[in-house]
DNA sequence: GTGATTGCAAATCTTTTGCACTAAA
DNA sequence: TTTAGTGCAAAAGATTTGCAATCAC
């Protein structure tokens, strides 16, 4: 890789690096997922996938990203959130209307919402197990449950 | 009741209402609901109550209205949707981005959501059992787990 | 009458799109 | 080059809000 290419203007983007994921395995992961790697586009798998389960929406994303000295565009960011999404990097997840989260684990597993304070926590698959699953309508076949465990924070009067 | 009350300009408001809810019961759900019975919510009450299990949206709902005759503005649907779910008298389902969909079936219940179509079915609770769900985190309270089966038409190629 | 409710239009918020420009291969 | 990707600003939806007019009590 070459530092002249992504020192642009008045950031490093090579002191962002730093802390971010490997490049090798950014590169790698756009690759697989058929993906041009782009500044923009590494730039976004890195701040996503260098620490562990993540939730995000288009707006936090870009923020992390502006405050991160990395030049993107909201409607970038939307973009690549759906071509991540489309590409099997993301999951998208519904929980408020208006809103739109996407979650970085892809494994099977389910959610936590507080509806006090916004926050997605997941929870394992292989914690859950649901029984008594009717059979889906006729012509219908399942493509995912998503199972959401709406909590509060307790009301201390 | 009076007739009269409810005949206004180029409809009549009684011919609406012969196939709805009976009055009394509408009268009756907005008074326990603690809601001033305007001619728009007795309208609505009805529309939505008459028939069983109902998903609706604003957009929906306010289609309905429409085609019935009854005049109300979008605005008011989607007020007094929101007013009706925080006086129990529905629920809100989130099962897309960017569209609500409010459900006619307080009780305890999940759904089958049909990517394909936009179509919302119930799956009633005692239908379902889920085991193994973790501990909310400390400070909080469960107050609603939602299941979501996502189907999808069978790919006919 | 008096305060709650409604309608309308404008405002807000999230998300998508069109198109000229830029960058990757 | 050649084509994919980006930025911007405008458009598109869904939902909400402000305020004067209207309605229930």
């Amino acid at each position: 890789m070459n530092a002249a290419v992504y020192f642009t203007g008045a950031y490093c983007y090579i002191c962002v690096m730093n802390k971010a994921l490997p490049t090798s395995t950014a590169l790698q992961r756009l690759r697989e997922a058929g993906l041009r790697p782009t500044r923009q586009r590494l730039a976004l798998v890195r701040l996503l996938l260098e620490s562990g389960d993540r939730h995000v929406t288009a707006e936090t994303l870009h923020g992390e990203a502006m405050a991160a000295g990395i030049k993107v565009s909201l409607a970038t960011v939307y973009n690549t959130l759906h071509q991540f999404t489309e590409a099997g990097l993301l999951r998208e997840a519904v929980v408020e209307p208006g809103r739109s989260y996407f979650d970085t684990n892809t494994a099977d597993h389910h959610h936590f919402f507080c509806e006090t304070t916004g926050e997605l926590r997941d929870i394992p698959a292989h914690h859950l197990s649901v029984s008594g699953l009717p059979e889906p309508p006729a012509g219908t076949e399942i493509s995912r449950v998503d199972i959401i465990v709406r909590i509060r924070t307790d009301s201390a009067a």
